[in-house]
DNA sequence: CGCCGACCTTATCGGCGATAAAGTTGGTGG
DNA sequence: CCACCAACTTTATCGCCGATAAGGTCGGCG
């Protein structure tokens, strides 16, 4: 029985969460498969169309189908759609360096714009409305990915990171040593994200006229 | 006479500019110093060490040295640094990978502490005004790291990404294809980095007790 | 003079992504 | 029944890569 197409992929993200990004390679993903390394230039034609369909997989297993937003509710959809998007990239190890630099494919499109078309009925133009997703993916992105360096060379280091001698007469970084320390990354992802709904909040509110 | 550490980074940068982060491999960087590979070994003990000093002296190029930040002023020196970060990450190929998962050494801390401080005095908990700093850091680097790959891919792409037949049925995103298309990143990361400062004056409203 | 540490070379290892070219195999039309 | 073809895999090989081992060169210093 041949292989298949679907069949390399979830056999490429099962191994990728054993071997990291890095030890994923052609040879060993064959090997994982029991077939010969080239056969697997048959069904991509190279690594980086591998790694684009395991990054559209991981997306896909995670995130919900098209649910049409309510425009009365943009907050909260926002919020969800911004944490499901980092599970969905916490799910794999390297996930979001996996994900990186892949563009959303042309039937993600529609997608978005039923999230425009809520925002704009929440009161904002639809470019305004495509930079506020924009940024909040890319605060997202950010966050998953160094959270990810974080977690890798947690387990490497054998010290403990800005021990409290590093500390010394910096009071206020020993105050926030937790967050310094990133031991608690739930927390920490939330702030950032409430910010954000704060500030488009207030966009919101200027650019529908409401302010003042 | 001999290779300095120093020197073979200043190289190492202005190799990565032609060749990108892929292309710059330690045979390629020792040809370019005119000395076979293994010599640098002696100055690094492995490519990731080379990459953390390249990172290290991006941004100590870019970034002004210590400042001590006004209190008064925080939306102006927070807006500021992160251009900063931005620009100085845009200024070499694959900055932004280059750098990514990479953390502050111990001598940046007491930068962060004035920092800090400056946010504590105007209403801030250490714990939230560290946060806060990460959040836009976090923004940041996941923008420059996709501004990056967009580029890169830009380059090679032939067909132009999402043409206007790909936005048939869908208004909003057609009106919106500016920013769908990325035609001025630094109106959409401006955008983005207004948001999160409205969002963080909301915050120290709300945290400093002058709210309601 | 003799040693030593700084710095570099030569030789080599195992592994990588990718391609070319030659099987194998199951089904389909003549 | 057979010839062919498309789908899929193998074997062999290329030119790279990061890294290490072992040994050379050379200037300064005791």
């Amino acid at each position: 029985m041949a292989l298949q197409r679907d069949e390399v992929v979830r056999t490429a993200l099962r191994l990728l969460d054993e071997v990291g990004i890095d030890g994923l390679t052609t040879r060993r993903l064959a090997r994982e498969l029991g077939v010969q390394s080239p056969a697997l230039y048959w069904h991509f034609k190279n690594k980086r169309e591998l790694l684009d369909l395991m990054a559209e997989a991981m997306l896909a297993e995670a995130l919900p189908p098209d649910r049409t937003p309510d425009p009365e509710r943009w907050p909260d959809w926002i919020a969800a759609d911004a944490r499901a998007k980092r599970r969905a990239l916490l799910a794999y190890r390297d996930g979001a360096r996996v994900h990186a630099g892949t563009l959303p494919s042309e039937d993600e499109l529609p997608a978005i714009e039923a999230q425009l078309s809520a925002l704009c009925r929440a009161g904002l133009r639809p470019r305004t409305a495509l930079r506020l997703l924009l940024a909040v993916d890319r605060y997202v992105m950010g966050w998953v990915t160094e959270e990810q360096a974080w977690r890798q060379d947690a387990e490497e280091r054998d010290t403990p990171l800005y021990a409290d001698d590093a500390l010394r007469g910096l009071p206020l970084l020993r105050e926030a040593a937790d967050v310094l320390r990133m031991a608690d990354h739930d927390a920490d992802f939330e702030y950032g994200l409430r910010v954000m709904i704060e500030g488009f909040r207030a966009e919101i509110a200027r650019e529908s006229g409401w302010v003042r």
